[in-house]
DNA sequence: TGCTACATTTTACAAATGTTAAAAAATGAA
DNA sequence: TTCATTTTTTAACATTTGTAAAATGTAGCA
């Protein structure tokens, strides 16, 4: 199991020893396209590293669902909410594509958090790198018009804009569908 | 200096041994309104603790600033971009008022997140919540209008619109001054 | 092939927000 | 207080984006 997650980047800064004892809590496993691995309204008990695949996390609204996070191979699949205040809450995670996954109990993970000092400051990375990403889109969201936003979206994620259907794009960006397909249309 | 940082909420999940180990590399200092602690154009060494006052980050665009976070007392004044790739990067934080902080050198608290289990944690779940928090901001801009998420602000934030400049609050909550008022006009 | 469901684009119109400039109000210092 | 500066509001107009509905495109399947 470790050859397999040493080859994730994610996991690069660990030692041996640190990834071993990840990979004794690790199972791969296969879910198909349109699978919701997690469920706003449940408290889930793993998280997964996507091995192949697309994923999105999305938010249920009245009239809408807003897509706010896409994960590709290697990136790690967590509700971060739920996972800390142990309680449901408003993100879905949802296959875009048939996949495989590493999947791990998060009360392993927390016993390793708890015990472990390399696993600890990973764990720490990973939410900081994150926080990092989502503060950008934020300011961007007030920097940037939409256009800039799709066009920067395309030069840094090519292969979501090909495998992603635009709908969830159009939300990932703050904009209805008909909004992204004027700005589609004019760039031509 | 450790029963002052006792009464800080953020600290609360930290038992004596581990509080006692951040407060010997904690100093507390005061800066006056308008200070800028960390410049977006720097590596700075420090991160604080907000012990009284208020502050906002904020970050330069060609013709404005965005304001994408404001602290409170207990809150921690730490720029994650510089921290974590050591390098300069998007975020200033300045003092809206006349403010008493705990000071603590970066490089000390990366030697602690290195050699204690339980304030790397600590600092795992810092980076945990304010994602948590960021995320939630970026879901609400595209499911709220300004209009509502005004509300939302006034409700949540009673002290910040008191206290903070409206410029300030406009741009947190994405729109321009002139719409800010426009809603507080057909408010009342 | 033709049917069905779904995704995307297009159109016309409505609503929200931005831009610019100026006026009014608030703040702070002498 | 008075003056200068900054903040906030208001106004008029331009632009962007949203909404709803129809048209078109696409993929899978019987």
């Amino acid at each position: 199991m470790q050859e397999k997650l040493r080859n994730i980047e994610i996991f690069s800064s660990l030692n041996n020893d640190s990834l071993n004892l990840l990979a004794r809590h690790c199972r791969l496993v296969n879910h198909r396209k349109g699978t919701v691995l997690i469920h706003a309204d449940k408290v889930e008990p793993y998280f997964y590293i996507l091995e192949s695949g697309i994923a999105r996390a999305y938010s249920d609204g009245e009239n809408q669902q807003i897509t706010f996070w896409f994960g590709q191979a290697g990136d790690v699949l967590l509700s971060y909410n739920s996972y800390i205040n142990n309680k449901p809450g408003y993100e879905n995670l949802e296959l875009l594509e048939d996949s495989s996954l590493f999947r791990i109990k998060l009360l392993d993970l927390f016993k390793l958090y708890d015990q472990h000092l390399a696993l600890a400051n990973w764990g720490r990375k990973i939410a900081e790198r994150e926080l990092i990403a989502t503060e950008r889109r934020l300011i961007d969201r007030s920097f940037k018009d939409a256009t800039q936003r799709y066009r920067e979206f395309v030069n840094q994620q090519p292969e979501l804009i090909k495998r992603v259907a635009l709908k969830h794009i159009a939300s990932y960006l703050g904009v209805t569908q008909v909004t992204l397909s004027r700005i589609r249309a004019s760039d031509k």
